[in-house]
DNA sequence: CTGAAAGCGCTTACAG
DNA sequence: CTGAAAGCGCTTACAG
C-alpha cells in the first residue's frame, strides 16, 4: 500500500489490532472498553496487540457513535482569570478524551444571562456547566431547568437540592486549615473572608467559626475582615487586621489572592513570614508556589473538577437517552491541607 | 419520530440544512466550509438555513474525514504552571475546534527527552509543539527532525533555521516597553534579566541594551541584575538593584513573576508605587492584574500562540498527505505594551 | 456549479 | 462469549 508508505506514521486503527490479535473488531473493541463479556484467551491477545502496536483509540471515530456529538455548554459570568484557565484546562481535557464538544458564553450582569442561556440553547447544548459564581444563580438555575436541559453547577459551596454538582468540601477544607493553624499553637487567628454572597465564602467563614468555639476560642469580631477575593480587597482587609492593637499571630485568607495580599502589606510593615506572623491561604493556585514564602494553603483541585464535571454531563446525558432519570449527584472531590512554608508556630 | 421527540435538543445535522435549503447535503457542506463553487442563490439559501434552524458543525464527524484523526504531541519540560496552564488552553481549544487529537508528554532531564519523545512516537503522533524551554533544543529537535516528523517551537526567542514557530518578537517587544519608560522620563533604569539559557532571555536584555544605547545613556553593570524567572531569584535581584548608592528610578524585569517580587522587595522597603519607584514586567500573566498597583507590562498572547501553533501544525500535516513539502514557518504574533498602574514619571 | 457514492474509525444493536 | 452488519456526521474524490 504505497499510499500508506508515505506518511510513515499512519495512526494504528482498531481494524490493524484485530487483525493483529486475530479476531474481529468488535472482539477487540470491547477488550479496548473493559467490556467484561470477553474470554480470557482473546482478551490477552488483545491486549498484546494493543502494546505490540502501540494503539490508541481515535476519539472522533468513537464519538461520533457514543458520546455522540454530545455538546455541553459553559455559561460563565467573572471569576478570576486564573481560576476560569484551570478549570477549562479540566473542561477541555476531558471533552476532548470523551469526543464531547464543548461551547463557550460569557455573560456579563443578570440581563445578559437570559441572553448567553438562549445562544447556547440555539446552538443546541444538551447540558450546561456552571462554573461560579452563577452555580448559584437561582435565575439561570430554574430557566435551564424549565427547558429541561441538565445542569452541574462547579465549586458551589452549599448545593441546591435536585442540582447535580461538583465540588469540594468548602467547610471541612476551611475547618482542617483552622485546625492546623490551632496545632501550631496560634490563638489570635485573624480571618478575612470572601465575597459574603458567595456560597464557599460563607462555608469557610462558618468552618473557621465553629472550629475556633469548640477549641474553647472567642473569635473577636475585629478579629473578622470582609474581602471580595481580589488582591486589593485583601490589602485593606490585611491592613485592617494588622493595625490592631493586639495583632493577630495568624490570619486565614479565604483565598490565595488575599493571602499574597497580605504576605505583601506583612512584608511592608517589615514583618518576618512566617517568623514573626503567619499566613494561609485557599485553593492552591499557581500563584500560592509563586510566592516567598510559598503559602500554605488548601488545594482544590479545579483541573479534576472540570474533568468530573464534563465526565458526570456526559454521565447524565447518556443515561436521559436511555430512557432513565438520573439522580441528582453531588461528588465531593477531596481537599488537601498543602503544608508549605508560610505558616509556623507563634514566636 | 417518536425517538427524535424524546431528546428534545439533538443537535441539527447537515443533512437537516440541506434538506430545508433544498439542496444536496454536499452544497450545504461546501457553503459551510466557505468554498466558493457555489452559486449566489443556493449559497444565501444554505446560509438562511443554518441561522434558521441553528446549526453548528459536529466536529467529530468532520475531523473523521478532514484533519483526520490528526495526533499532536506536546513536549514539555518545566515552564511556569501559569504558562503552561494558558498555553494548553489554546492549544486544547484549538484541537478541539479542528477535531484533532493532542496528547501530553512530559520529560524532566535531557536523558528523559529521548523516552518522552519515544512515548510519543509509539502513540502514532503525526507531529510536535515544543513549549519552552524545550522549543530550544537541538537535541529534540535533531531527534524529531532525523523521524521525518514536523515540529512547531513555541515562544522561542530565536527561531532556528528550518525549523517552524510561533512565537512573539521578544527583542521588539522589549524595545517598546524600554522606549516607554524613556518616554517617561526614566534615565537610571534598572533591568532584571531571566535565564541566560533561554533564548528569549537573551532577546529581551539585547534590546534593552540596545535602546538605552540609542538613547546616549550608558547603563552601568551594576544595574544588570541576573533572575531565573522565577519568583525567588527575583526577589534576590531587586533586592541588589535597590540597595545600590544610586537606585534605579525604574526596574523592567523580564517576566511578570520576577515583577511581582520586585514589588513585595519595593513595599517591604517603604518605597511607594509607582510614586517612587516604578516597575514593568513582561508576558502580562493572570498574576498582572492581580497585584496592585496592576502591573504595566508586555502582553505575551499565550493562549493565541497555543491556537496558532496547532492551527499551523495541522496545516503542514495537510500539505504532507497532499505530497507537498511545507516550508518552514515562522509566525510572529503582536504583542501590545500593557500600561497599568505600576509605571509613571521620576519623581 | 451541483450531486450520488463511498468511507473516515468506531460502537450499537442484532444475531448466534 | 463472539461476530457481521449498519450507521454516527461529515467530506473526499469522482462524475456530470
Amino acid at each position: 500500500m504505497p499510499k500508506r508508505e508515505r506518511h510513515k506514521h499512519a495512526a494504528i486503527t482498531l481494524l490493524d489490532v484485530a487483525r493483529h490479535a486475530g479476531v474481529s473488531p468488535m472482539t477487540a473493541s470491547r477488550v479496548i472498553n473493559g467490556n467484561p463479556r470477553v474470554g480470557q484467551e482473546l482478551r490477552e491477545r488483545v491486549q498484546a496487540s494493543v502494546q505490540a502496536l502501540g494503539y490508541r483509540p481515535n476519539l472522533a471515530g468513537r464519538s461520533l457513535r457514543t458520546a455522540g456529538s454530545a455538546r455541553i455548554g459553559v455559561l460563565y459570568s467573572n471569576p478570576s482569570a486564573a481560576y476560569l484557565n484551570e478549570l477549562m484546562l479540566g473542561l477541555l481535557e476531558q471533552s476532548s478524551l470523551s469526543g464531547a464538544q464543548v461551547l463557550v458564553e460569557k455573560c456579563g450582569g443578570i440581563s445578559s444571562q437570559r441572553a448567553a442561556t438562549e445562544r447556547l440553547l440555539q446552538a443546541g447544548v444538551d447540558g450546561v456547566i456552571l462554573p461560579p459564581p452563577l452555580c448559584d444563580s437561582a435565575q439561570t438555575l430554574r430557566e435551564l431547568d424549565a427547558r429541561g436541559i441538565p445542569v452541574i453547577a462547579v465549586a458551589t459551596g452549599a448545593p441546591l437540592p435536585g442540582v447535580s454538582s461538583v465540588r469540594i468540601d468548602d467547610y471541612q477544607g476551611a475547618r482542617a486549615m483552622t485546625r492546623y493553624l490551632l496545632e501550631l499553637g496560634h490563638r489570635h487567628i485573624g480571618f478575612i473572608q470572601g465575597d459574603p454572597e458567595h456560597t464557599p465564602a460563607q462555608a469557610r467563614r462558618q468552618a473557621f467559626l465553629d472550629t475556633m468555639a469548640e477549641a474553647g476560642l472567642e473569635v473577636p469580631g475585629t478579629h473578622i475582615a470582609v474581602g471580595m477575593f481580589t488582591y486589593r480587597s485583601g490589602l485593606e482587609a490585611a491592613r485592617q487586621l494588622l493595625q490592631l492593637r493586639q495583632r493577630p499571630s495568624a490570619i486565614f485568607c479565604s483565598n490565595d489572592d488575599m493571602a499574597a495580599a497580605a504576605m505583601a502589606v506583612a512584608h511592608g510593615m517589615g514583618l518576618h513570614i512566617p517568623g514573626q506572623l503567619t499566613i494561609t491561604g485557599f485553593d492552591d493556585t499557581p500563584m500560592a508556589t509563586t510566592l516567598w514564602p510559598e503559602l500554605t494553603t488548601v488545594r482544590q483541585p479545579v483541573t479534576a473538577m472540570g474533568k468530573a464535571a464534563v465526565a458526570l454531563m456526559l454521565e447524565q446525558l447518556r443515561a436521559r437517552r436511555e430512557g432513565r432519570r438520573p439522580a441528582p449527584t453531588d461528588q465531593v472531590l477531596k481537599f488537601a491541607l498543602v503544608k508549605r512554608q508560610s505558616a509556623a508556630p507563634p514566636a
